[in-house]
DNA sequence: TACGGTACTAACAAACATGTAAGTAATGGC
DNA sequence: GCCATTACTTACATGTTTGTTAGTACCGTA
């Protein structure tokens, strides 16, 4: 997410990765907490305090991270206030909006399936 | 994937993890090639032989590794033939078989916004 | 008896992702 | 001057995922 690229199978198949649609889309969101802030994003534009209060078990530091990776990607816009103490909010872009249908039948299918599974282990 | 479950605040944000239903679908998809995998078998039944040749660039390590873990979530099937040499045959279940719209949506996503990108880059 | 084909497995190494802890800048209020 | 607030950053430690290489079992065929 930082720091990248160094060796070399595994670069030459991020590229194959890459280069499939399907995969594409997949390797965007696919950071620990990526989903999970787009989908809080969604509804509303959020300082990054909120986001920290809303996400208290993710650290600082991997809120940053994820957060900057979708800025690079696109997907979030970010948008610094000149005061003090200082202000940043971060908001969806148009294309991390147009995940919202299927964020919403991801969530379906794992809703169902979850549901099936807990029900057999008892 | 292999090896698991050590140390503490990476697994207790696991469970949060597995606790949303977007995020505990996610996961089931989340490996390098598990997506590339249920894709392909999404159009037949492969035997192992089969998908090591569409996927050459993955090693029978990895092809492996992948097939197990979605075996043992339910989203492959596993049919071993008593022969020899053996033949096993993977296919997908019905949970899985019910990605298939959302992968072609996601993959629509991935072709609009990487040809937007790759046209900004020239 | 050596060889080929299939579907693995084991031991090891490298790269990457995540978490911990502490520190920074700027400024208004006490 | 000292502290609090906000949104970070840095250095380090740990954990996880992926890739490399070699080896296994089985039996039919040459």
């Amino acid at each position: 997410m930082a720091t990248r690229k160094k060796n070399s199978t595994y670069t030459r198949n991020e590229n194959i990765i890459i280069e499939c649609d399907l995969t594409y889309a997949v390797n965007k969101i696919g950071g620990r907490w990526k989903i999970l802030i787009l989908s809080k994003l969604e509804k509303k534009k959020m300082r990054f305090s909120e986001l920290k209060k809303e996400f208290c078990y993710i650290t600082e530091r991997m809120l940053t991270l994820q957060l900057r990776a979708m800025e690079q990607d696109g997907l979030v816009k970010r948008t610094v206030y000149a005061e003090v103490p200082p202000r940043v909010e971060y908001e969806l872009t148009e294309m991390a909006a147009e995940f919202g249908p299927i964020f919403k039948q991801l969530s379906e299918w794992g809703g169902k399936h979850r549901k099936l599974i807990t029900k057999e282990a008892n």
